[in-house]
DNA sequence: TCATAATAGTCAGTGCGCTGAGCATTCCTC
DNA sequence: GAGGAATGCTCAGCGCACTGACTATTATGA
């Protein structure tokens, strides 16, 4: 009888959010390749020739995560690992002509579907949607770094 | 070179905002049980005696996700199952005296920890935060809903 | 009443996301 | 130049989340 509202609980809304745009992802974008995986074929696009964990920065995910996600997308010769020849611990990543091939076409289509899941919002309410979720995201993820930091620190 | 702005794809900041939320939780509220864990303990603090699909609807967990949830939360003896004698189909649930310890204890600290969370906006945008959070969702999963229905229909 | 449909739950498979441990390579410093 | 620290990556283990196929039970209706 102490129950809560999820309805006022952001972590809980989150999750719904996220859940929503997988769903919506899956059938306006693309079943194969996923939001993150996209994420990662933009990030080289951007910058080909990254390595894996820089990648795993641009897109925030983290170096275990960043592993499986660009394993699966070398199975699909979507892009290219090649050892630094200045760094031998380093993968340097580069997309495939397929890897541009399936960015293009996905970018289109996830253009349509930013604009359907957002059709709820008005263009002002879009903008601040888009401010407060990265001020809520920015924050939280300058706690995480700061708590690193400290216990790093061994404190 | 047509790569695009991450921070303008809603998808991508509601998969940071769960990532941060979930950061957050696990260093001011629990390690053990998680927030969608949280979220069906409250769930059965409002309506004991639940069956499982059921309780899958008010957190927003589909069949199989809330089988694995309810398992771990069995073996931590935070609920027992029962077979509803009505309808032996049903697992009827219902917390434990130690379920409902945790959920009181874990009650407090989510305040606080949503406190935080929220802590870069002020009163006004919270409110604002949420509304256009819910709405967005709301409407992704009507969307589910509709394209559930006219693929039942056979359309 | 008896076959069929609907419903509750399980199971296998796939993918994201994290931590902690471990390996190889490079960097730094004495 | 050699030993230790830092760095890039892999691997094992856990948990969330979905789909599709399956089982068991109940409901429906000719």
């Amino acid at each position: 009888m102490a129950a809560v509202d999820l309805s006022t609980h952001p972590g809980h809304l989150a999750r719904r959010l996220q859940q929503a745009h997988h769903l919506l992802w899956n059938t306006m974008v693309s079943e194969e390749i996923t939001s993150p995986q996209f994420a990662v074929l933009n990030a080289l696009v951007a910058e080909p020739g990254l390595d894996q964990r820089t990648v795993g920065e641009r897109v925030g995910l983290d170096r275990s995560t960043i592993a499986e996600v660009i394993a699966r997308l070398t199975r699909r010769d979507l892009l290219d690992k090649v050892r630094d020849p200045q760094d031998g611990r380093r993968w340097l990543l580069r997309l495939t002509a397929e890897g541009l091939r399936t960015h293009k076409k996905l970018t289109v289509r996830t253009a349509r579907m930013n604009q359907v899941f957002l059709a709820p919002l008005d263009a002002d309410e879009q903008t601040v949607f888009f401010d407060l979720l990265r001020r809520v995201a920015d924050a939280a993820e300058d706690l995480r770094d700061a708590a690193r930091t400290v216990t790093a620190q061994g404190i």
